[in-house]
DNA sequence: TCACGAATATGATGTAAATCATAGTATCCC
DNA sequence: GGGATACTATGATTTACATCATATTCGTGA
């Protein structure tokens, strides 16, 4: 990958935004590229945290096993989006691990590196702190939503949240929204068999496309 | 309450540690005091988010309500710490409420100040991102809990969170444990009940006091 | 093209925790 | 001091969801 598509992603990113063509393209020199594989691991959780990415193609999850052995995704990143960022903030280990979906290009930032240019380029901080307040503030949430609401109105919730985010044609397997809900594969596809019945959604291996969003938005927030 | 106080507060916090004598001085001029009798709310979800707060004295509870009309307990904050920042970084309203406990006092700086303070002071962004990823790592690791452990653990581990941040003397109601560990308050007394019998809390009203913390870590991670 | 694994689907059963109900007890405050 | 109001406590019942079991369909790679 050249510089100049380098930049272009990089100014897709929200904490980049601020920058402009000379700093973006000073930035693209610290990236570092890298491909890999589907269901490859970037990172796990507990690794010393180095580096921070920028996904540049294909689709990242960042997840965490519980106790009992199972997967909770925290969050699905995209092209332009960071990850790996808190680890490095905090100069900490990474919190959770880092596995790619499909095949995926990333751009990796040494945690020294970007040290040095944050402090060379100060807006680069208020970036940060905008990023970092919007994650927090979806994470709250989710708590929420997580310890009050039941699996109707969860699943509900994180399907607008991702047909916010991507388009009302989500590529996600039900297994997937399944692990981001916090319940089981079963039960998911159970309740997003209500859904298709009552022609909210409609669904083929590997994707979930919603047709009725008005009807999911009442579904997610009263009992009905 | 005079500066030289305000600043032995302000210094407290994680965000203004980085700040000298002199720093920490201008600062105290742009914060407000204010006094809050018990239960008062300082501010409520959705609120335009003016004003970010730091405890003086007493205790906040950070707040959101669920659809069913239950709350959820986002967080306490005691002296030095900060709170609704998360708003103002963003720009947004409130994302919960905020809600005094016993009488409180805190030091409100507007919003605006804040940022031409935050100008100013290049080293209180990096004091921001600190403590943003240090909520936005906590936030994650309770989505796992909730999601994927049963309510003995994460009660438990609600009560190691917080023994580790005020020690073994927890001023709290067993209402106020459930509210935080997503559960009903019945739920959560029944729970207490066994920890008790087992020998790993004592507790009065409105108190809970850990006798064995390394029984209650045994118990926070594993199914036993 | 066949086979094998992943995704989808649905039924039967079990269970953790919510809900409903009732009551004792400490604390506040008029 | 006495009455109201939180907090604590425990039992009975219900239920949402997990778990276990089995089957079908789809896609991919040998």
């Amino acid at each position: 990958m050249d510089n100049t598509s380098k930049v272009k992603i990089l100014k897709q990113s929200l904490i980049f935004s601020s920058l402009d063509e000379n700093e973006s393209l000073g930035l693209s020199k610290i990236t570092v590229e890298r491909s890999y594989a589907p269901d490859e691991f970037i990172f796990w959780e507990g690794d010393t945290a180095d580096w921070l990415y920028i996904v540049a193609e294909g689709r990242i999850k960042i997840l965490k096993h519980s106790s009992s052995g199972r997967e909770f995704i925290i969050a699905f990143f995209g092209p332009g989006e960071m990850f790996g960022e808190v680890a490095v903030f905090e100069g900490k280990s990474y919190p959770a691990s880092a596995q790619v979906v499909n095949d995926a290009v990333v751009l990796g930032i040494r945690k020294e590196d970007f040290e040095l240019f944050l402090s060379e380029n100060p807006r680069v901080a208020v970036g940060a702190i905008n990023v970092l307040a919007g994650r927090l503030r979806e994470a709250q949430g989710r708590l929420k939503d997580l310890a009050g609401e039941r699996v109707e109105q969860r699943l509900a919730k994180i399907l607008l949240m991702l047909s916010s985010k991507l388009g009302s044609d989500l590529p996600f397997t039900k297994q997937e929204i399944a692990d981001m809900t916090g319940t089981t594969t079963e039960t998911a596809i159970r309740v997003m068999s209500r859904l298709k019945d009552g022609g909210i959604i409609r669904s083929t291996r590997g994707k979930i496309i919603i047709i009725d969003k008005v009807k999911l938005e009442l579904l997610s927030e009263s009992a009905l």
